[in-house]
This record gives C-alpha cells, structure tokens and sequence, in this order.
DNA sequence: CACCACGATGGAACGTCGTTCCAGAGCTTG
DNA sequence: CAAGCTCTGGAACGACGTTCCATCGTGGTG
C-alpha cells in the first residue's frame, strides 16, 4: 500500500509514530513531564495539535509508548556480549540492573511512569522486557525451574523499587536548590534524620549517619547482592 | 492564637486541613486519580475552590498529603504488639509489608503517588515513616549495625517494587472488563506470554506457566523471604 | 489526462482543569 | 462599637487535552 519505497520527498520528512516518540522523550527529558504537552510537541515537530492524534491515540498512550521506548533501550544496551569473555550471570544481572538504574537516571520521569505503567496493567508490554533480561540471567544462574518465575520477580521488584528512589538523587536534589551538590544534600537529610523525634523514629535517627557517606550505586548493588545470596540459599542449583 | 477550643458551631464543621485531606483520599478511591479535581473536592465538603487553597499550596501537597496519610495508617496499623505473643523479627517484616501491599490493593492510585513522590524528594516524608518501620525489624532481627542501612533500604526498595506492580492485579484487571476474574485475567495473560516471539521471548515464554497459577500475596512473601535469607547470609548477627 | 478517493495534515474551537483574585462573612481584640 | 484578622467561596483567567473540519498531496481509476 505504501507506494514503493520511493523518497516522500515532502517540504519535510512525514510525520511518523517514531519520530512522535522520540520528541516526547526528548521533551521529558529537558522540561519534565509537565513540559510535555501536545502544543510543545506540535511546534518541534512544525506542525498541529491535531495532526499527532493521526499517529497516536492520547496523551496517556504517548507517555507509555516514550516509556517502553526507553526501557527497550536500556535492556538491549547492555547484553551485547556475542559470546563474549564470559560474562558470569551474576555480572549479568547487575549489568541489567545498571542499564535501568542509568535509564532513570538519564531520564528522571521514568520512575513514576514506570509505576504508573505498571500498576495499571501490570503485565503490559514493558513488564515481559524487563522479566525476560533478568530472566536469562537467572536461568543461567543454575536456578531450579521451579523457582525461575519468583527469583526473576524478587530481582525485577527490587530493582523496580531501587531505581525509582534512587533516580533522582543524583541529578537534581530537588527540595534544595539545584546548585547544591550531592554531598550538602545528603548532610542535609542527615542531619534532618538526626533531629527526629526519638520516640517516634528512633532506628531511623540512629541509621542517619549511613545515609550521609552512602553511594547510590554501591547500595544498589549490595541489594542486588542481597537477592542474589537469598537466591542461592533458597533456590541452589539442582545439580 | 485559635480561640480556647470553644465549638465554633458554624453552620457547618470548620474546613481543615485534615478534612480536605479525607476527603481526597475517598475521591480518589471511588472515582481514580483524574477524579480528583479542586471542583469535585469543594462540592463534596460543600464549599469553593478557593477556600481549599487557604489550607492547602495546590494540587501536588494535596496528593503528598494523602500519600502520607494512607502510608502512615498502614505502617502503622501492624506493629500494634504491645509486647503480645512475642511476634518474630521475620514476622514483623512480613507484617510490615503485607501493611503496604493491602494499602496498595485498597487505594490503587497509591503506587504510582509513592513512585513519583520518592523520585521527586528521595528523602521526603514518606520514606523516614516506611524505613522505620522496617529497620526496627531489621536491627531486632541482629543485622550487624554497619549493614542497617544497606538491609533496611533492600527490603524497603523490594516492597516498594512489589507492592507497586502486585496492586492492581486483584482488582482490576484493567485491559479486559471489570467483570473478568483474576483467574482469567491470569490465563489470558499467560498465554499471551506463550505466543511472544520464541527469539525474543525465550525465557518469558518458559515462565509463562508459573504465572498463570501464583499467588500474588505468596510470591510476595516469598519475595521478602528471598531478601532475608540475603541478609541472613551476608550480614548475620554479630554474636 | 482529468478526476476522485483517501491517508494525512494542521489550525481553530470546546470543555475542563489548576490556580488566582477578591469581595465579604464571622470572630476576636482594642 | 469599630477595626482587623482569619477564613470563605464564587467568578474569572490561562493552559491544557481533545475534537472537529477544511484542506493538501498522492496514487489509483475512468
């Protein structure tokens, strides 16, 4: 139907649902999800409100095709290796686990999003890529079949929950101006933890001092680490 | 400042904050988060727009607001032992959890709320209230004092991630009619998963099986389970 | 070659939302 | 009793998502 491939060749290139796509991500990532709007997405892609609706069918659809998007990127980022100098499925996991933690911190409104995505249907079309990367991993990982669909649920929840906390500390430090940097941000927070009320937040008070050093990644590692170790001790290799 | 507590008798009970805040929360149970509207907000406390806004900055701390609200009651809902039948360190965690998983089923728009929350200020309100909640387990259960921190934020990053997917899959089932069951809802998802592309899909098609039965609270729980045999295995108690 | 049908476009218009503004009510104080 | 404050609630504003429709360009048809 769609003549033979020869050059459109119009004032511009056509609009298309890709090209749609790309610019809503763009647009999340430089003014934030309140910035994406169909007038703003209209004017960068020179032309109408109404000729978006053409391509894709409301904002809400928009928001969950510029989500999957990105989320397909980063899972097909990292496991590339053809082959390659054996990467043991543990350094798999957390290669996958990497590749979304950077998506959400490239992109600070994929957290919510995700959440969003997630909990109205919660096995949609993003749900399976995520499940699918972390699970070859932990089918490599020796992991009884029994077990495959709750250690690779364990392992995506956790990231899920990690990510979308730990996005945007390192970029933005919101409450605070963006000017303040990491370091003062997190003293500040430690310091607010300290002064707690003690009967009410008494551990929370006396874990405040990790909080102040604590690496973003680091801690998000050791939780993998952490899944992982739960994993062998619960669900060894059959052999 | 505020008169000495004599009834005000207005024609009506005096607009506050905590009135509003009530009041949001049931609008957004009953009618969804786009229900949720400053009209349909005065209407029900039979007032204006405006005279919510002299209680409240505008629509954000309105849902921070109720966020926290649903957040502290199910936190603190389960650990109401008052020194009872000596409820296990384990079991307090589960309890905590399972406080968050129902508060999640009951109000549907939370998951995505808390997402977009704890990703705007990591370090807000909301998180100090989860984190002690379950680090007073953890430091009970003899997690050695320097892997708080790390073993707190693991678990809380885990029901995070779980409570925020497992929501909605009781309820609604959003994509098929409201009238569709969960076991339906589960088969048709799973043989959704069967027919996946065999190249892409390996592993999601393997484990669609598993799918089509589970439990969404057992998995949970086994999720949980997966998380403290980690810590039980990199950070046993000192003694 | 003229014509038409249809995929695709984009600007205008509609209804609703969050938010602001302000006139005034009710209570407290001098 | 008058003045000043807290608090109220209705009207109005601007921006948004969405719909509508007049129009364009292209490929097939007579």
């Amino acid at each position: 139907m769609a003549a033979r491939t020869r050059r459109p060749d119009r004032r511009q290139e056509p609009l298309t649902r890709e090209r749609i796509v790309d610019a809503a991500v763009e647009l999340l990532d430089t003014v934030g999800e309140d910035g994406l709007t169909f007038r703003a997405l209209a004017e960068r892609l020179a032309t109408g409100p109404g000729a978006i609706y053409w391509h894709v069918a409301g904002k809400s659809e928009l928001l969950s095709a510029a989500t999957e998007a990105v989320v397909t990127a980063a899972v097909a980022d990292e496991p590339t290796e053809p082959t390659g100098p054996a990467t043991s499925p543990r350094d798999g996991i957390r290669a996958v686990a990497l590749g979304l933690f950077g998506a959400t911190e490239r992109h600070p409104w994929l957290a919510p999003q995700l959440a969003a995505q997630l909990s109205r249907s919660p096995w949609g079309a993003v749900a399976p890529r995520i499940f699918e990367s972390i699970g070859r991993q932990v089918q490599a990982l020796g992991v009884p079949r029994d077990s495959w669909f709750t250690a690779s649920s364990a392992l995506m929840h956790y990231i899920l929950g990690a990510a979308g906390q730990n996005a945007a500390n390192t970029t933005s430090a919101d409450t605070f101006g963006p000017g303040v940097d990491r370091a003062r941000f997190l003293d500040e927070v430690s310091t607010a933890w300290e002064s707690l009320d003690p009967d009410e937040y008494p551990f929370t008070r006396a874990a405040a001092g990790q909080l102040r050093g604590h690496d973003d990644r680091e801690q998000f590692l050791a939780g993998i680490d952490l899944v992982l170790a739960g994993i062998s001790a619960l669900h060894p290799p059959a052999s």
